[in-house]
Formats: structure tokens, C-alpha cells, sequence
RNA sequence: GCGGAAGUGGCGGAAUUGGCAGACGCGCCAGCCUUAGGAGCUGGUGGCCGAAAGGCCGUAGGGGUUCGAGUCCCUUCUUCCGCACCA
């Protein structure tokens, strides 16, 4: 007999695939759409087995929704832009473009070798004109509407990336591609787009996500979001009438508290308020030392607290009181204004701060019940709300009512409001880099800044030769693309020589897929309409913030664009965990990677899909292991011997009257067959459709492979009819999870004319997977003391009858009084005695 | 500190959501088959007591609800992940 071979048998259908077109699909409004996505890759080095987990997920919903006759679209495509093709270019001398392409061919024939169903024709690679077109497009768009705009700024420079950095790139304090270099601070002209207008939206629409989306993704965006309803307070300061400092406090309640203002070391204020103060020199060296900031998060959070007196004073408008204004190292210039109320008896931080300086530390508020703070003996702050005391007109009100009513007055005694602020920053998108969407802007002496009339774009990035890895723009340095005429005047002007941020790329590629060779514009919006949104997005947690903040940003802006209709692109996300080996994630930099390939040519990459969807429930991490590999590959040729070995006397068996007619005069071989695999059916339906528990899919159908096992002979008491019926059940079932040798089986079952690729999935039949006899477990006081065998479907008094009188159970019940009987039909019988 | 997830055999993990804990697989043990086996087949495999029948214990710890708890409630601990001096 044949054995299983996983080579021929991949080679041979994923040729007859490609050549019937099997996962094509356009939009076709008569038929209901499923948009599976799995995250592009950044094609680089080798696609191992961390990509393959991801891919073979997203495919065995793409197949299993097509089964279930859903228009499935599963397209793939490149994140083809980024950092490390430019540094291969630097350290290597090949083109970024060269090292890409090659990269992208690799990964292409190995996913091509996973037989995965992607329709092909949408596929996109971002470093294509074709494609940051429209990125262009998208961006003077947004300069239209004032969501792109230009500011100068303190930014995160990676001295190894010789670029910037978003704040989302900084780890650690840290680059992220190099977590042993700091990030240096630089002031330079930078792009930015204006998330932050869409923060409260961005926050909001979370609650759509809620049934869909994992709750820690959620939580994640709502932090990094960082909403804080709160108070902005004027403080005047000392002789100074045209100065004033502002603050932001979420606890204006314990204002009266206040014993100094805490700036920031870098408020741009600073240097006008120290000026002709005594000891003005000392004061001078103490910032220059707190502006050199640890840069480490772990260093930061167990830093010690720092500051000084800078020698002025600002007055507390609500009691006209003369409070220090100090300078710390703890407060932040990006969040609120720079500058924070320090109110030592109510804030952990203050107090700490106080603390070690010798400030005063009035006490404000004092909890509604309990012990009373005493300030002789306060060890620590007391954060909670409580009830105002000291504090003038509000002495008496509860912090709820009086933030309401401080904030009110405040506003009306014009030193103050009510304001909202937010963590999130506006999204930087400007990258010192070649490798990267051009942006489309023009610097005239003449005319300013002006944009790139869109009839001139795409702004095609120039060849280069040489890539240095030094200084800031590689774009400064090619004249070709940096001198141009002004479409304003005609007159000499500069190209704008920064890349964009390859975020931007990957914010809207999903919308490009339904309309993939468009190029009038990024999309037509009737097609983006049947496909769109997403209902199905798989990819890891890494991108948890960054690229799903984005892409909702994105979303949103197109919506206001009038592009699409929807506010949120991705219905349902699923995060699936890693692939580990000795623990870690695998990387090229640990040297632990798996490559795919490999993978593939050693065992088949049925078995490797398998195996990724066997070892572990999808969202966790998962351990490579060769063992555990070998285990699937068995089971794998174990069903290729078990069917093959009855195929041929099957080949031509009809069943017709469908499945349920087969029940008639069955034997019990017969019955126990089509019972497990129906019972299977049902369950592997439920874990495919609602649960994605893969993993216990994949244990019920070795269940049913080791039921037919057991049955052998199957020509002894099992007619054609009912092991064809088993065999194809088991054959479509497997079908999503290991297309390929499902294909083999089936055709080799007798279906040469036809592939599984659109399939229907077998249906349930409950008559089927009914037993006739039923185990009940016999519990005396909950504790299991028999089991008893019955028909199904009798009444609770017919069970219970049964149970008592049993003759183990008899025997033990003898002498007890039965408070009780608890029956659950068809389960369990507990007598519940005194 | 805040937020999220999780704790079940030697290991990965199941338990269809309150009804026989450990399915399925890996590993291990014994046997069969084989010139050979990193192939195949059969059986065993949570712990303790016992020759066996059987009994007791057991889902991180403690408490509770219930006829019945891995599952629900309270509490303590541990691990992983994200954010982190956010005023």
C-alpha cells in the first residue's frame, strides 16, 4: 500500500488550486462577504514559524467560512517599506529595493508552499509607486483638513537609526530595534497628523469593539488613550503681573492644600523666573542637572525624587495664598501643562516630595468615616475623596461636589475651567529615512510651504547608490529629487526630504485589498462598501496599540473624507500567542528560529499546520517541539492508511436517501460509527464556528480516527455506505486544518472530478449522533458509587426507580433515610440520605 | 502602583460553561511483531493505602454557596503581559 507523502500530495493540489482559481473572489452583492485578514508581514529574513501559526489560523477560518458558504476575501500583501532593508543597505551595499524584492520572492513561495488560500491577484507591497500614491493622496487629504500639520519639537532620536522616533518606538527609554541605546532628545521641523482630535471618538467607539475585540487590546488602547477629566488653574506668579503659571489637577478639591507650584525642568518658563534671582548661578546648574533625565522606564519609576526652590512665589487664586515654586524631576513637560500643583497631604508623590524638602503639609481633606488624619502623626498621604476642611467657602462639601463647584467658580473668576486631557500625543510621522513613502511637499522661497498638486503624484523615491547610515535625510542628498519647481509660481523650490512613517502604510492597506490595481484612486468606494469592514483580523499582540490605534484613526478620517461608511474597521480581532522555542520568542537575534521551509520539506506542511493548531489553544504561547511534531505527522499517516486501505472498495459507493436513512437496521458497528462521527461534527462545528478551540477540534477527530480504528474489520458488519459516510465526514472535517491530505483522501474516496475547495460542510444530524443507551453515574451524596446502564430519554421517576433499586446501590442504601433525589436525565442520579 | 490574563499529572493541554477531573497528544513502562527500528500493533500510566475488590486524597492556599464546585462568591499567594512619577 501507498504510504502518505506529504511532498507529492502538497505539490499536486496546490498546482490544481492555482490552476482552477479556487480562492478567488469578487464582490458579488447577491452572496453574503467574510473578510478574513491576517497582518502583513514585513518581509525579512525567513518566515518562520511565529508567521506560519498566524497564517494557518487565518486560513482555517478562511476555509471553514467558505465551507459554510460565506464570499470569503483572504488576501495577503507586503509591508514592504521600513528600516531594516535601509540597513541592509548600509551595512551591505545592496539596494533597499534589491534586498526587499528578494525577501518578498521567499516569502512568497514558502506561504505558496502552505498551500494557503489567498487570492493572489489583490496582493499590494507598500514600496510600490502604485501603492504610496495614495498614502500621498491620503496625507494632503489631511493637510486639507488640518489633521496634517508641521511643528517644531523635541523628538526621540536613536543615535544607531540616525533617525527619529515615535514615543511608541521608545522601549525602556530606549530604541526599540536597539534596546542598549538610549534615545537622545533633538528639536527639529516635523509632520504631524492630529490624532489627538479624534481621542474622545478613538476612546468612545472602544464599547463597539467590546464583543469582538480581547479585553486586554482594549484595555491597552484605553490607556494609551489616557483620558483624565480634571481642572486647569491659573496661578499668578509674585511680581510678576504679566506672568502666570498654569496647572492641571484632577483634585482641585484639595487646592487649599497646595504648599508650591512643581514645574517641569524643561518648562519653557523657567528661564524668565529664575532670572536675577539670588544664587541664579547655583539655581542654573541644579536644571541643567535635572534636564539630564534618566532614560530608563525601570531607572525613572524608582528614581528618586529631585527638585529646588526656584526663589519666586505664585499666588493660589482661591486664597490669595503665597506658595514656593519649585522645580522636580517627577513631572512631566508632555503631560498637562507642564506644571503641577503640589498638595503633600493628598498625593503620594507630593508627599514624598515634601517630605524630603521640609514643605509644609496641610491637611484638606479628611475621610467621611473613620479615623481622622492628625497632621502630627501623618506617615503617609491620603489620597482617597473624603470631606473638605480649611478650605474658606468649600469647608464641609464632599470632593465630588466640590470639584464641580471649584471648577464652576473658577471658570466664572476667570483663573481657571473644567478640561479634559489625554495621554495620547499627536502621531509623528516624519522619518529621517529613504526607504519610506516621500512626502508630497514643496519648500518655495517664494510661496512657502506648498503641497504637491495631486495630478503630479506619486512623488516616486529616486535611485541611490549609496547609503551611508549618516546624517539625517539620505533624500537631502540626491539634487535630482531635492531641486524642483514650484507648482505655485514656477520659481526654484526644495522637496520636503523626510519619508513618512511606515505606520501610515499599514493604517490602510486592508481598504487597498478590495481594489487592489485602482489607479484613479485608493479605492473604490462601492467596493470598499460590500467587503469592508473587516470581520476577521488575527495578527499578534505586539500591535496592539500602535498599528490598531492607527488603522482606527485612519478609519475615521476616511469616514469624514466620505470614503467609507463605517466607523470602525475591524469587526472581531484575535491575537494569537507566539511560537517559542527554549522559551523565548523566536528571533534571528536569539538564534532559535524555526524557518518554515524547512519545516515544510522535513515533514509536510500539513503536518506543521496541524501541529501549530494542536500543541495549544491559539492565544497562548506556543512551544516548539520536535517530539510533539512527530506525534502529529503519526496521526496524519495514520488516517491516510486507514482511509486508503478501504478506499478502493469504497470508490463507488453511492449514499444515497441521505445520511439518516443509514440508520435503518443498523448494526451496532453501524451505530457506534455514525454516532461518534456526528457527535464529533457537532462539537468540531462549535469549536470551528463560536470557540476557536482548535486544539480540542483536532482531539475529537482523533477520537473518531481511533473509533474506526477500534471497529476493524470494518468489511466485517460495517456496509459501503455507512464507512464512506464516516470516511468523508472525517475528511471534510479535516479539510480546513490539513487541506492537502484532505484533498488526497477525497479524491482518492472517489471524487476525482471535483475539489474541496468550496465544499459544503456536512451537516448535523442529531438522529445520528442520539444514543440509544445511556451511562448514569449513581452518586450517593455526591460521591460517585455506580453506574448504571439505561436507555436514553427516560423520565426522571423511571431513573431514579432504576438507581435505587440497582443492587450495588440497594446494598449501600440499606438502613439510611433518603432525604432526596436529584436526577439530571440521561446523566446522573445523586440520593442525597440524612 | 494601575490595568489585563492565567495558575489542572512528568509535559502540552481537555472538561461542550454547575453534573464521572485529567479527553486528545507527547513522554515513560510492559508486551507483540520485525534482520533492524526514531516504523507498526496491544495494554498500562494523578497521588497514597491494598494481593485484590475497593477505599481515601487531589484542579495554587484558605473560607463560603450548593444535593453536587476546576467551573460561582469572598480572600490570600504566585506567574506572565501591557502601562508606568500622567498631577
Amino acid at each position: 500500500m501507498a504510504e502518505y507523502d506529504p511532498q507529492a500530495i502538497e505539490k499536486k493540489w496546490q498546482a490544481r488550486w492555482n490552476a482552477d482559481h479556487a480562492f478567488e473572489a469578487d464582490a458579488d452583492p447577491s452572496k453574503p462577504k467574510y473578510y478574513v485578514l491576517e497582518m502583513l508581514p514585513y518581509p525579512s529574513g525567513t518566515l518562520h514559524m511565529g508567521h506560519m501559526r498566524n497564517y494557518t489560523i487565518g486560513d482555517v477560518t478562511a476555509r471553514f467560512r467558505r465551507m459554510q458558504g460565506l464570499h470569503v476575501i483572504h488576501p495577503m500583501g507586503w509591508d514592504a517599506f521600513g528600516m531594516p532593508a535601509e540597513n541592509a543597505a548600509i551595512q551591505r551595499g545592496i539596494h533597499p529595493r534589491e534586498w526587499t524584492l528578494t525577501n518578498i520572492e521567499s516569502f512568497k513561495r514558502v506561504l505558496h508552499k502552505f498551500g494557503f488560500s489567498y487570492d493572489w491577484r489583490r496582493e499590494i507591497s507598500t514600496c510600490e509607486p502604485e501603492y504610496y500614491h495614495w498614502n500621498q493622496w491620503f496625507f494632503l487629504r489631511m493637510l486639507e483638513k488640518g489633521i496634517a500639520y508641521r511643528k517644531r519639537s523635541r523628538l526621540n532620536w536613536c543615535t544607531k537609526c540616525a533617525t527619529v522616533l515615535a514615543n511608541e518606538q521608545v522601549i525602556d527609554g530606549c530604541c526599540w530595534r536597539h534596546e542598549d541605546t538610549p534615545v537622545e532628545p533633538k528639536v527639529i521641523e516635523q509632520w504631524f497628523l492630529r490624532i489627538t482630535q479624534y481621542a474622545d471618538e478613538l476612546l468612545e467607539d472602544l464599547t463597539q469593539l467590546e464583543s469582538g475585540w480581547p479585553e486586554r487590546v482594549l484595555a491597552m488602547q484605553r490607556n494609551w488613550i489616557g483620558k483624565s477629566r480634571g481642572t486647569r488653574v491659573r496661578f499668578a506668579v509674585d511680581e510678576f503681573a504679566d506672568t502666570s503659571i498654569e496647572v492641571f489637577t484632577t483634585r482641585v478639591d484639595t487646592i487649599f492644600g497646595v504648599s508650591g507650584l512643581i514645574l517641569a525642568p524643561e518648562h519653557p518658563l523657567l528661564s524668565k523666573l529664575v532670572e536675577g534671582v539670588a544664587d541664579h548661578a547655583a539655581i542654573e546648574e541644579n536644571l541643567q542637572k535635572l534636564r539630564r533625565r534618566l532614560t530608563r522606564a525601570a531607572d525613572i519609576a524608582t528614581a528618586e525624587k529631585e527638585g529646588f526652590f526656584t526663589g519666586r512665589y505664585a499666588i493660589n487664586p482661591f486664597n490669595g495664598e503665597k506658595v514656593p515654586i519649585w522645580v522636580g524631576n517627577f513631572v512631566l513637560l508632555e503631560y498637562g501643562t507642564g506644571a503641577a500643583m503640589c498638595v503633600p497631604a493628598h498625593d503620594e508623590r507630593d508627599f514624598e516630595f515634601a517630605t524630603k524638602y521640609g514643605m509644609a503639609i496641610p491637611i484638606v481633606i479628611q475621610p467621611t468615616e473613620g479615623t481622622q488624619l492628625d497632621p502630627d502623626r501623618l506617615i503617609a498621604a491620603h489620597v482617597e475623596y473624603g470631606e473638605l476642611v480649611n478650605s474658606g467657602l468649600y469647608t464641609g462639601l464632599t470632593s465630588e461636589k466640590a470639584i464641580e463647584k471649584m471648577s464652576c467658580d473658577a471658570e466664572a473668576r476667570g483663573f481657571g475651567k473644567g478640561e479634559t486631557i489625554f495621554r495620547l500625543k499627536d502621531w509623528g510621522i516624519s522619518r529621517q529615512r529613504y526607504w519610506g513613502t516621500p512626502i508630497p511637499i514643496i519648500y518655495c522661497e517664494k510661496c512657502g510651504m506648498v503641497p504637491v498638486p495631486d495630478k503630479d503624484l506619486p512623488v516616486v523615491l529616486p535611485p541611490m547608490a549609496k547609503f551611508s547610515g549618516l546624517g539625517e535625510s539620505p533624500l537631502a542628498s540626491v539634487p535630482e529629487f531635492v531641486n524642483t519647481t514650484c507648482p505655485a509660481c514656477g520659481g526654484p523650490a526644495r522637496r520636503e526630504t523626510d519619508t513618512m512613517d511606515t505606520f501610515m502604510d499599514s493604517s490602510w492597506y486592508f481598504y487597498r485589498y478590495a481594489d487592489p490595481h485602482n489607479n484613479k484612486a485608493p479605492f473604490d468606494p462601492g467596493l470598499v462598501r460590500y467587503w469592508l469592514p473587516v470581520d476577521q483580523y488575527i495578527g499578534g499582540i505586539v500591535h496592539a496599540i500602535l498599528h490598531l490605534l492607527y488603522t482606527r484613526f485612519f478609519c475615521k478620517v476616511m469616514r469624514d473624507l466620505g470614503l467609507v461608511n463605517h466607523d470602525e474597521p475591524v469587526k472581531r480581532l484575535f491575537t494569537q500567542g507566539l511560537v517559542l522555542k527554549g522559551g523565548t520568542a523566536m528571533s534571528k537575534s536569539k538564534g532559535n528560529v524555526v524557518g518554515a521551509e524547512d519545516m515544510a520539506d522535513k515533514f509536510g506542511c500539513d503536518t506543521g499546520r496541524l501541529y501549530t493548531l494542536f500543541a495549544a489553544p491559539p492565544e497562548k504561547d506556543l512551544e516548539w517541539s520536535e517530539q510533539a511534531i512527530e506525534g502529529c505527522s503519526r496521526f496524519l499517516q495514520r488516517v491516510y492508511r486507514l482511509v486508503s486501505k478501504h478506499a478502493d472498495g469504497l470508490k463507488n459507493v453511492q449514499v444515497g436517501g441521505g445520511a439518516a436513512t443509514l440508520l435503518d437496521s443498523a448494526t451496532p458497528k453501524e451505530k457506534v460509527l455514525l454516532r461518534k462521527a456526528h457527535q464529533v461534527l457537532r462539537r468540531v462545528t462549535h469549536d470551528f464556528d463560536a470557540r476557536w478551540h482548535f486544539n480540542s477540534a483536532i482531539a475529537l477527530l482523533m477520537e473518531l480516527v481511533n473509533e474506526i480504528h477500534a471497529q476493524e474489520p470494518l468489511e466485517d458488519g460495517v456496509r459501503p455506505e455507512v464507512a464512506k459516510e464516516v470516511f468523508e465526514l472525517l475528511t471534510l472535517m479535516l479539510n480546513p486544518m490539513v487541506p492537502h491530505l484532505s484533498e488526497e483522501l477525497w479524491e482518492i474516496l472517489g471524487h476525482s472530478h471535483e475539489t474541496l475547495a468550496h465544499a459544503a460542510w456536512p451537516k448535523f444530524v442529531p438522529a445520528l449522533a442520539a444514543e440509544d443507551e445511556v451511562e448514569i453515574v449513581v452518586q450517593i451524596k455526591g460521591r460517585v458509587k455506580g453506574k448504571i446502564f439505561v436507555a436514553a430519554g427516560l423520565t426522571k421517576e423511571e431513573l431514579e426507580k432504576l438507581a435505587v433499586t440497582d443492587s450495588k446501590i440497594s446494598h449501600l442504601l440499606e438502613g439510611q433515610r433518603i432525604v432526596k433525589v436529584i436526577v439530571v436525565p440521561d446523566k446522573l442520579v445523586n440520593v442525597v440520605t440524612a
